[in-house]
DNA sequence: TTCCCTTGGAGAGTGCCACTATCTAACCAT
DNA sequence: ATGGTTAGATAGTGGCACTCTCCAAGGGAA
C-alpha cells in the first residue's frame, strides 16, 4: 500500500507518517520509483505501536526511536533488548548527594529493596537503572513535602508492584518468539501504566465512597 | 521573607516564582511597600507542592492551577474538592462511539468494574470521570495492537488497585483536619504514581530475572 | 540628601517539542 | 501532453514552561 492508505488505515496524517520515517521511528517503504514506496501491514502494525506509545504512554519521541531500535537490534541478546528498550523511556536524573532529603530517601528504597530480597543483577545493576533513579526521585519529593515514604510506608505499593510484575510476565509468556516476547513486553509495561493509574483513582474513589459516604 | 529568600530555601528560580505567581498557582505575598512583599513558610510549602506535581507528577501547569484552586475552594465540601481537584488531572477525551475497538474496550470496563461491585456515584457518575476515560483509552489502544484486555485480564491489574487505594486511603486517615486529609489525598495520588511505575519495572526486572535468567 | 543597588511586576522573548504546511521533482493514469 | 499524486526535503506553527529585560519604587550607606 502507499502512504496515503498507511495514513487512511491508521488514522495519522500523512504528514505525521512522513515525521515518523525521517525521524526514523517507522522503517522507510519499499522503493518502487524514485517517487513512490510501498508499506506492508508490519508498517501499519509498526505505526499503530508508535502511535500508542507515544499518545497513550506519553513517551516523547526521541525515546520512543531509541525503544524501537532496541526492538530491532539482532547484536543483543532479548534479555539485554529488553533492558535497553525499557531504559529508553523517560526517567528522573541522578539525585543531588548532598540533598539529605535524597539521602534518605535513597535509604529508605534500598532497606525496601533488600528487604524483598531484590537482588543486584551483575551485568545490569539494579541501582543505576532509570526507574530505581525515579523511584529515588519520587520518594525524595514525597519526603521535602513531609509526607510518609519511609521503608514501611513503601512496602505495600512494593507488594502490589510485585504482584502486577507477576501478572505481566504471565501475559508476556503467552507469547512463543523471542522477538514477540520483547515487543510484547515493552509495549504492555507501557500500555498498561495508564490501565493501573486509572484503575487506583477508580478505586480510590470507591474506597474513599465506602470510608466517608454514609447514605 | 522575600521572594530572593523564598527562592534560596525551594531551589526554585526567581523568575520562576514571579511565574508561578502571575498564573496564580502561588498566592500573592504579603504587600508591605508598592515593591516589596512578604513571603511566609506556607508559601514555602506550598511551592514545594506546586514544584513536586509539575516536575515529579507531570501535571501541567494549568492543571495544576486548577487542583490548587480545588484545594482552596471554601464553597465545596471536602469530598467535591477532591472530585474537583483530581477531576483537574490530565486525562483522555471521550472516545469515538463509532471506533469498534473503543466500543469493545468500554465493554471489557464495564464489566470488570460491575463485576467488581464498584458503584456509580449518583451525583458523581464514575462513568463520567477523567480516570474511566483514560481508561477506555488504554484498553482501546492495547486492543488496536492486539494485545490481550479483556475483562479477566485486567482483573488482576484491578485487583492491585484496589489494594493500592486502601494503603492511599489508610495513609489519608493519619490527618487529622480535613483540610490536610484533601491537600495529602492529592499529594499522594499524584506523587505516588512514579513510585508505584517505578515499583513495578524494577518488580519486573526481578521476575523476568527469575524467569528467564538461570545462573 | 544623594547615590546606587535591589525588589516586585509586566511584557516580550527563548528553547523545545510534536507536528504541519509548502515546495519540488518525479511519476502514473487518461 | 497533462493533470493529479507521491516521496522527500525545508521551513513554519502552536503550545508549553519557563526566562530575560525593562521599569518605577524602595531602602541603605555615605
Amino acid at each position: 500500500m502507499r502512504l496515503a492508505e498507511l495514513s487512511e488505515r491508521s488514522g495519522v496524517a500523512p504528514a505525521t507518517i512522513k515525521y515518523y520515517l525521517r525521524e526514523g521511528l517507522l522503517p522507510p517503504g519499499h522503493r518502487v520509483t524514485a517517487t513512490q514506496a510501498d508499506y506492508d501491514t508490519a508498517h501499519l502494525q509498526r505505526l499503530k505501536l508508535v502511535r500508542a506509545l507515544i499518545q497513550v504512554g506519553r513517551v516523547p519521541v526521541a525515546a520512543a526511536k531509541e525503544v524501537l531500535a532496541a526492538l530491532e537490534d539482532d547484536s543483543l541478546d532479548h534479555h539485554s533488548q529488553l533492558g535497553v528498550a525499557v531504559e529508553a523511556l523517560p526517567n528522573a536524573p541522578e539525585p543531588d548527594p548532598a540533598d539529605p532529603h535524597a539521602r534518605a530517601a535513597r535509604a529508605s528504597v534500598d532497606a525496601l529493596v533488600d528487604g524483598l530480597g531484590w537482588q543486584y543483577g551483575s551485568s545490569d545493576p539494579q541501582g543505576s537503572s532509570g526507574a530505581y533513579r525515579t523511584l529515588l526521585a519520587a520518594v525524595t519529593a514525597l519526603a521535602r513535602l513531609g509526607y510518609p515514604c519511609s521503608t514501611e510506608e513503601l512496602a505495600p505499593y512494593a507488594a502490589a508492584a510485585a504482584q502486577v510484575a507477576v501478572t505481566d510476565l504471565d501475559l508476556v509468556e503467552r507469547y512463543d518468539a523471542p522477538a514477540e516476547q520483547v515487543e510484547a513486553a515493552v509495549a504492555l509495561t507501557v500500555l498498561y501504566e495508564p490501565v493501573l493509574l486509572s484503575l487506583r483513582r477508580l478505586a480510590q474513589a470507591q474506597e474513599s465512597a465506602r470510608r466517608f459516604v454514609r447514605p
